[in-house]
DNA sequence: GTTGAGCGTT
């Protein structure tokens, strides 16, 4: 199983796959998404990490406030888009 | 060449 984790606060460079490296480290990240502007294409300064169900709590407690790019980050569960 | 609270597409 797996859990979504809302990612926000970041710098407007980040891209999906620095999100999967910075998440990988403290547990197993099935997927990773920035959300960019879909006018612009430019990046909204949040994203979604898709992590296992287990090590999702812990990934949480582990990033969140943490110092990212220059940032510190804000890490949640997400809230479900559709179950 | 910008911006900064907030929860995403097939």
């Amino acid at each position: 199983m797996t859990k979504t984790l809302y990612v926000g606060n970041l710098p407007w460079s980040t891209t999906d796959e620095a999100l999967m490296e910075a998440f990988s480290a403290y547990g197993g990240v099935v997927s990773s998404r920035i959300i960019t502007d879909r006018e612009t294409g430019r990046s909204r300064g949040f994203g979604f990490v898709e992590v296992d169900d287990s090590d999702a709590d812990k990934m949480v407690s582990a990033m969140n406030g943490t110092d990212f790019g220059g940032r510190q980050i804000v890490v949640n569960e997400a809230k479900p888009r559709q179950d």
